[in-house]
DNA sequence: GCTTGACCTCAACTAATGTTGAGGGTGTAG
DNA sequence: CTACACCCTCAACATTAGTTGAGGTCAAGC
């Protein structure tokens, strides 16, 4: 017999993300479950995909705040549909290139600032990048992307 | 009269840092200051050109222990010397480099799993990209650079 | 000498992303 | 039917990088 749902525990098995972490994708809305009578978490199998995408957008740099923005326009308890992915990593593709641009500006003022030492707040083309790393909100974790 | 010391609220003007940061990496060990009888804080000039590192540390992403661990190495209250900028900034391009090439190996991924959307665990670059990004500890904020 | 703005310390709070542990229920193989 | 692995909730904790506020002190101009 093929098994239709999974437990929490095949779910963290499969996906590589720790049944605490699942627990917290769900209270977050990235993820949904049904229960069993006894009140066990039963997932679809479309949640490896999910989970997929959210580690893929985790490493992409967004917080899971974002992730579950564009993971709410999709079907919550089927596989997204092809164009459903193209969308969204296209989008993902895009923010990596601006995010990739600015680190390379940043290398390149490095760059041409090794040796010199000025760091002067005028001139120093380090000091006045125009574009330092994103943050959301004024504390919390850095993210990895420019604001959009 | 030329000012040799600095308040720390002239420092906070001059640097942009909150004064509240300048306390915060006064506790962390970044930077140090002399007490007037008063116990108030005066800084050496070259408290901004310390700034100034840790200012452009953070834009690479350094963790301000990373910084603090760098900044250890140089002179506590003159400014670095050309060499010590120049084997720091060296380091962190180096970083910035990988990173650089990181992100761009991600993106190649999502490009060329656009409309494919498999995200197979076994065959999507995207699921082993063997470059996650990094991160301090188990918790806590995503780091912008790789392991070193 | 007094007022006003700048400064002091310390504790508590924020935010994101989870983990850990206590205390107790579930499900299934034998 | 019973043991044992697995699952549940809820609260507290961890980490980074700070901010905010309360309660009190310092310094400088008038």
């Amino acid at each position: 017999m093929w098994k239709s749902v999974l437990s929490v525990g095949e779910v963290a098995r499969r996906s590589g993300i720790a049944v605490s972490a699942l627990h917290f994708y769900e209270r977050k809305g990235l993820i949904r479950s049904v229960r069993t009578s006894g009140n066990q978490r039963r997932y679809e199998r479309s949640v490896l995909r999910r989970i997929a995408i959210i580690q893929v957008a985790q490493s992409v740099g967004l917080s899971l705040e974002e992730i579950g923005a564009a993971l709410a326009g999709l079907p919550a308890d089927k596989a997204p549909s092809t164009a459903d992915w193209e969308r969204m990593s296209a989008g993902w593709r895009d923010a990596l290139d601006a995010r990739i641009a600015q680190l390379g500006r940043l290398r390149d003022g490095l760059g041409s600032c090794i040796g010199c030492g000025c760091l002067s707040t005028e001139t120093c083309p380090l000091r006045n990048p125009g574009d330092r790393i994103g943050r959301r909100g004024k504390t919390g974790p850095r993210i990895l992307l420019g604001e959009e």
